[in-house]
DNA sequence: CGTAATTGCTCTAGTCACTATAGCTTCAAG
DNA sequence: CTTGAAGCTATAGTGACTAGAGCAATTACG
């Protein structure tokens, strides 16, 4: 038998900090198994698992009202996974939305730097870049 | 002569909302030239162009405080253009980083919705990928 | 000149996902 | 039995706004 985990080494075995552990159950994400008699919180195997799981969506930038959705699943495994593949779909989408900006955000930058060439403020391109929209190569940011 | 601004024209001039400028000014990157006797805020042309400057920063990810120093490189017109150089690079530097991790992002997230191929929530790819961390392609995240 | 619509004002709170701090209590080791 | 680490709660702060309430001022029209 699995002895119980106190938080601390609950945070240890997923690299998620205490402070964050007890915001997700403030958030009604994770719960502990109960409480010791000095109102300290306790976790077994099951909840390592969870945070895991909590963690690996935040890591791959799922939004929380999107992971505590994924949970819900978790917890009907007869249900169609159509749901669950939707979810991640959606958030593709997003991450391919946010990648193109950037993309195009570094195409900017780099043109701004590769263009200063030193002198004063007066005659920066950095400066003027950022004062003169027209002088962007992007116009419809 | 130019008549003044109020701050609903210069948000409509700068694509800034309302808000936000007042936002801005309670922040110390804009003031009104001044105030009409019943205490609205009331711009000219320069205030168009330093709110331009800030949006534009903004937009190409800058963030607030860089922006800040910034603005104060542009009231020292005189000064090298080093401090603003160096500012841009970094923040060029970045957005790679971000890029990059953005696009391993994008890699895992296609791999998991590629592996779904329906059924129920039990044995889906997308479910099975968020909780064991064994299945990514990419172990360091 | 009166009135109504629009725009402006301040202040407060909410967003997201934590992180930090203060001040206290409990637990495990020696 | 004492010490020090780790736990507890509650509150506030982060960044960059956004939303809402409840008023006041301005402007256009008749």
């Amino acid at each position: 038998m699995t002895r119980q985990l106190t938080i601390g080494q609950l945070s240890r075995e997923t690299g998620c900090k205490v402070p964050t552990v007890r915001y997700y159950e403030a958030e009604g994400l994770i719960a502990p198994l109960g409480r010791t008699a000095g109102n300290q919180r306790r976790y077994g195997r099951a909840q390592v698992e969870r945070l895991r799981f909590i963690r690996h969506a935040r890591d791959l930038g799922f939004p929380l009202e999107a992971v505590r959705e994924l949970l819900s699943f978790q917890d009907r495994p007869e249900q169609d996974c159509a749901e669950a593949d939707r979810l991640a779909r959606q958030h593709l989408k997003d991450v391919e939305s946010r990648l193109r900006r950037l993309q195009a955000l570094k195409a900017e930058l780099e043109r701004i730097v590769s263009a200063c060439e030193g002198g004063t403020m007066d005659d920066c391109r950095v400066m003027a870049c950022l004062a003169d929209h027209q002088l962007c190569s992007n116009h419809r940011h």
